[in-house]
DNA sequence: TGTACATCAGTGAACGCGCGTTCACTGATGTAC
DNA sequence: TGTACATCAGTGAACGCGCGTTCACTGATGTAC
């Protein structure tokens, strides 16, 4: 055959991390076909040799379990960094700056809210994954305790960065995402405080 | 004249406020023209009779000061409401299912972002209200530090609400709602946690 | 070894469609004389 | 009082454009005999 075997998964692959990029920039409805497939380094018919309609590479892109990409959000979801220094490189002007390299769910998360059931679905599965790793950093007797104060963490670092991202006025934006750092790690540790 | 006084800037003001809601409901993106006309009772070309684009449109909408309308939106940001109630309100199964009669922040905040710079600012303008009408209600004693606290906890509900959003499972997503609720309650109370 | 055919990832032009925007026109009313 | 014209909110068809998707085709390689 004219490729070597696992050619066609690595463009796939490739297609998939594009989208993935692209689709945190700029939304999921704003980013063509076309767009993905040129840089991915194709025409845009061989899309569909791949991926059955766009919808499926938006469920694809959040059920992507493989690809280990070297972007920033990689290295904050490692389970290997303490769950403070996460936060403050979660609420960092770099992460703000830099939404194609950061998390999906801040990025996407009200586009994807409209999307169909089994994208929402897919979607859904990363955000719980991303808030059992918090919990398994807090240090509060009961599992379900632990899952409420990690969902609450998580919304407070999604929501904030988000605010920080409509600033305009960067000094503003950037007492913001201070604001979010303290008010997390307060969250963390006074584990008292919730009732 | 065919149209009493008044009448023009009724029908603009109609337009705004359909607009507004439809854009909470499906994102900016998705409203056409057309569809924001057919329900404000005209046809299309009449759009331009009263604004330059639909992006002036988007802008007039976040700039918006008059239009009282009864939504719960309304009802949540009206100061004489207690913070905490307005906090449940916010994060309430009933904020969640009507988007269209919401915050527009929390609909809107990821897709503003990237729009050009005066609806960015208009946008934030209306952030900053909200910021600082949860201010008034903290019992802090420096300004700055009212400010903070302030911004974490709208952040916090922003992106509860929008986690609660996304996720279908109804059970699962009023035990974030929850989550939220209780974890700003304790940000506000816990005022000596904050450093 | 040579020839005919199968395979299959990718090409690139074309499709229908809905978008934002434009513009000549309508028709009820007000104004000038 | 009657007539000609100005005003102006709204109409509705048309515009170019980019989208997601389709499909006949290419061309390098593998396989059958």
């Amino acid at each position: 055959m004219r490729y070597d075997k696992g050619h066609k998964d690595a463009t796939r692959r490739r297609i998939i991390d594009v989208a993935s990029r692209q689709f945190r920039e700029q939304g999921v409805a704003a980013v063509g076909i076309a767009a993905i497939m040129t840089e991915a380094g194709l025409t845009n018919g061989a899309f569909y040799a791949h991926f059955g309609s766009k919808e499926d590479l938006v469920r694809e892109v959040f059920s992507n379990t493989g690809s280990k990409r070297n972007d920033m959000w990689q290295a904050a979801t490692e389970s290997s960094v303490g769950l403070e220094s996460a936060i403050r490189g979660y609420l960092s002007p770099g992460h703000r700056d830099n939404p194609g390299w950061g998390c999906p769910i801040s990025a996407l998360v009200a586009e994807i809210a409209r999307h169909p059931k089994a994208t929402r679905r897919a979607f859904a599965g990363k955000m719980t994954d991303i808030i059992a790793l918090i919990a398994t950093h807090l240090h509060v007797e009961a599992e379900s305790e632990r899952w409420r104060k990690a969902v609450a963490i998580y919304g407070l670092m999604v929501g904030t960065l988000q605010l920080a991202r409509a600033i305009d006025d960067k000094r503003l934006s950037e007492e913001v995402l201070q604001s979010g750092v303290t008010a997390a790690l307060a969250l963390i540790g006074g584990s008292e405080a919730v009732r």
